[in-house]
DNA sequence: GCGCTCATTTGATCTGGGTCATTGTCGGAA
DNA sequence: TTCCGACAATGACCCAGATCAAATGAGCGC
């Protein structure tokens, strides 16, 4: 049911100052697991000192798989997508990043996925290695990221569940419903779902193919599970998504 | 390609003394990310400590998915599958946990899988509660288990991208070439590769049918590529493996 | 040995979804 | 406005793999 991000929902986002109107401390410290509280001023300072606010339009790349990994983001606004390509010119998208979520938990040497922006993004930029430095002196700020990766690997189960399911329409709908769940922690919006990434991007999400995507995505909006408009979806029976979304 | 561990082949494991004949330090060291040499023996006596071997038969539960987190475990023989039970009675395996291995890196207040026994089993089992207070002391040891998790994390990713393999084929290969990695680790064998659990784990790890997992598995043996032994299979072209298992 | 059970393999059939092709829709550029 | 390219939806066809069924094989207790 819940959906994978390669990141956590707000918590490092919110510790960064820039673009603070949007992102402060405030809406954060609600989310998620609010490991905000974890942290106190000096070190949320000393986060501030480390990062620098960088921004992406739709298409461009913040990182490369096989690249030296220099940089880890955490994202502020608008959408990535985070894939990995193989040999035989298939992808495999391995989740999308939304405002509040951080990107380079793993903290390799190189990356193991490439990651471009979907839509118009801007992000907090880390170098990796002064923010590993820091976690060497700053037990409290290694804590914090072990319990988002921790988190994060709990997300990851949970999309292997989705992709093991035998049907798409169940895939869609768990889909859709963690997309929700997301949108909901980040906006407190239950209906409106964005769907910033096309149907392709959704489809190599879940292993499936396009037209699979848009004919599910159809056959929902025919029983008026859904309603397919613009920029996303309109949520009209979350219990039949729910009943869809194995759990 | 790389496989899904709940786990991190050997770290903690070699850490705590019992059973050392078989599971001591050194052994450990060359192993995995070495991670072992970032602690010391004053770490390693409190890991022994907080630590109790026990041993459970075949089938036999480890933890059940919802139930309270009492306890983490380090396989130190045997291996477990860990798996989620949806509500349609299917069953999602998101992983198995050899000799090394961890259960319980993702520290949350509730199981969210259910973990048995495939074959006899043994492990050292640590209260969560004091695991989790001596991280709070111990910043190498929470460094360790950070980068546990990491590896973990990509290792979930990894089995993310098998999952998504349109072909049968493909995640069958993939599957034994992770599988393979991982026995090489521990006993350094390349050509057989044991397969302790049933063809219907196989199937519910990598979401095929029973019947397809023993079609593939025999089509691999009829073109040679492997041949299938009682207790598993053994690899007589892992070039042709390998260049399945996509990357 | 025999009979029983359970796992695995193999076969036969059917269907969900992949693939290819067409059409529709929107938005930006000229 | 028209043209163009990107994206989405839908139809037609076909195949990989799910499902159903049956046969074979591997323990294990008696």
């Amino acid at each position: 049911m819940a959906q994978l991000r390669i990141i956590e929902p707000l918590t490092l986002a919110a510790l960064c100052s820039h673009d603070a109107t949007v992102h402060g401390c405030a809406p954060c410290r609600h989310r998620s697991l609010s490991l905000c509280a974890a942290l106190d001023s000096d070190e949320l300072g000393m986060l501030d000192e480390l990062s620098k606010s960088v921004s992406f339009g739709a298409s461009e790349t913040l990182f490369r798989q096989g690249e030296d990994a220099e940089f880890v983001f955490n994202i502020t606004s608008g959408s990535v997508r985070v894939y990995r390509s193989l040999h035989d010119g298939q992808r495999q998208i391995v989740g999308f990043a939304l405002p509040g979520d951080f990107l380079g938990l793993s903290m390799s040497d190189h990356n193991a996925f490439s990651a471009d922006a979907i839509t118009s993004t801007t992000a907090c930029k880390f170098s990796r290695q002064s923010f590993s430095d820091m976690l060497d002196h700053e037990q409290h700020v290694l804590r914090l990221l072990h319990k988002m990766t921790s988190h994060e690997l709990n997300l990851a189960q949970d999309q292997m569940v989705i992709m093991g399911c035998h049907s798409a329409l169940q895939k869609i709908a768990a889909f859709l419903v963690g997309l929700r769940a997301r949108w909901n922690m980040i906006s407190g919006e239950t209906v409106h779902i964005p769907l910033p990434m096309n149907r392709g991007d959704i489809a190599d999400f879940l292993g499936v193919a396009i037209e699979t995507v848009s004919r599910n995505l159809s056959s929902l909006a025919r029983e008026k599970a859904i309603v397919i408009v613009p920029d996303g979806v309109r949520v009209l029976n979350i219990r039949r998504l729910e009943s869809l979304a194995r759990r």
